[in-house]
DNA sequence: CGAAATTTTGATTTCGTTCAAGAGATGTGG
DNA sequence: CCACATCTCTTGAACGAAATCAAAATTTCG
């Protein structure tokens, strides 16, 4: 139930930059990596490429489904408000991850950049187009929506059942899976504020606080700054985010 | 955090019977008619049909996943269960719908018959073949993909921001869309419990049926028995269940 | 460096859970 | 087909955990 600070809609809030497919940071973990070299720059001609800055809006809920996003840098939220301002962050996107394919006309959530990010756009038309003339295309975007599917049920279980401090626990857990961090190392940064964690665990911004301070105090992390977590005991962490696979 | 009647394991909770597409009450629905009908037959060869009494068990958590199930006739449920009991209903699958699909080896949630019910069986490497060999059903299984993860999207907000009888009215709403009730039809059936309705908005059973007094109380619903409903102020109803797009 | 925003901590209230018991439905065997 | 036993659902009372309200501490950024 946190009030957001507005997304900024000052003039640059959203850049186009010039494209580079060839030196793309995410090449390989992105869906354009399910393309043939040729029909790959097939695709490159109908994406562009954008600058976001903190809080940016990508796409409004209720607006015309028109592009969906390949994240090069940065991370975005998915957010879903209600008339009373009410909100929920459905997911955090991650680097090579992608995002705006549905059935649905119109846009379900608001996607937000959580601090300075870049993506792709992609054409839903062409999107559709190229599904249908390369297979595995439409493969890889079906193993993602699985895989999408799956999470989304993790966060369903722990929204359900999980206490405050293991819903902080799951969500740490997941997050570090979700950035690739290494079981060896227990440094991570959270570059999302505390008010977009509380509104992804369905908490409120002090009750997310005291789970920080009271994981803290067990000793199982360490918070150098709000942005910065230590994981110090791992198995106790995992422990507590029993949901998890 | 309901703990569920053991599903009866005893003979024959399982039982294979004929199978006949072409009388297929779902066939329009399912996903087989995302086939030409002679690639349908080819579909019909690696099919069989189950029956299903009330409580028995369809797939385990954590068992390898061997097939994909179409629903003819009642309602499945999916369910996790974590290690101390804690239970959440993930979802509930109506005739027509299709379950079982994932990039995980191993089924993430118990799939259980909630009533009497009858399922097709595909087997996954026969799907995977038809994936590969159809583009249509390819595309079929993906756009059910992106409407199941929208559909968990909506179930997300609801457990993370919606108060009890905004839970239940949201939960009477999304089960009367799913069953195909047409707005003029005020009745509704109600095959779960009251047990897997708590399980499924995370909630106690407790809570659940104050919340089903409060509604009828109201004047929202009416109950002529525990699995019954009848929409008295369908206006009201929408408006409790306000995640509803 | 200083102002504004964010985070943390503390006190109080509220709502959903827990514990307990009674009412009603279901289904089985006589 | 009915009586009885069992299970499910509903209702009530007490408790407790998270929300709310309030303010201090810390971080961020111009």
């Amino acid at each position: 139930m946190t009030r957001q600070p507005l997304a900024r809609c000052r003039q640059h809030s959203r850049v186009v930059v010039p494209l580079d497919c060839a030196r793309c940071a995410v090449r390989d973990l992105a869906v354009c990596s399910a393309l043939p070299p040729p029909e790959a720059d097939a695709l490159e001609r109908q994406v562009s490429s954008h600058d976001l800055q903190a809080n940016a809006e990508l796409a409004r809920a209720g607006q015309p489904r028109r592009h969906a996003y390949s994240v090069t840098s940065g991370m975005l939220r998915l957010v879903r408000t209600l008339a009373d301002a009410r909100r929920q962050v459905v997911g955090f996107v991650l680097p090579g991850h992608f995002v705006g394919l549905s059935g649905h006309p119109t846009h379900r959530h608001n996607i937000e950049a959580v601090v300075p990010s870049r993506v792709c756009a992609f054409e839903i038309d062409g999107i559709r187009d190229l599904r249908g003339r390369y297979p595995a295309f439409e493969h890889t975007l079906l193993d993602r929506a699985c895989r999408d599917l799956d999470d989304a049920q993790d966060v369903m279980l722990m929204l359900a059942r999980l206490a405050p401090v293991e819903r902080l626990a799951s969500f740490l857990v997941r997050l570090r899976g979700q950035m690739g961090i290494g079981a060896d190392d227990p440094r991570m940064a959270l570059p999302m504020g505390r008010g977009d964690i509380a509104d992804h665990l369905g908490l409120t911004v002090e009750t997310v606080s005291r789970s920080f301070t009271r994981l803290r105090e067990q000793g199982v992390i360490a918070l150098p700054d709000p942005h910065h977590v230590e994981v110090l005991d791992p198995a106790a962490l995992r422990e507590l985010a029993s949901a998890l696979r």
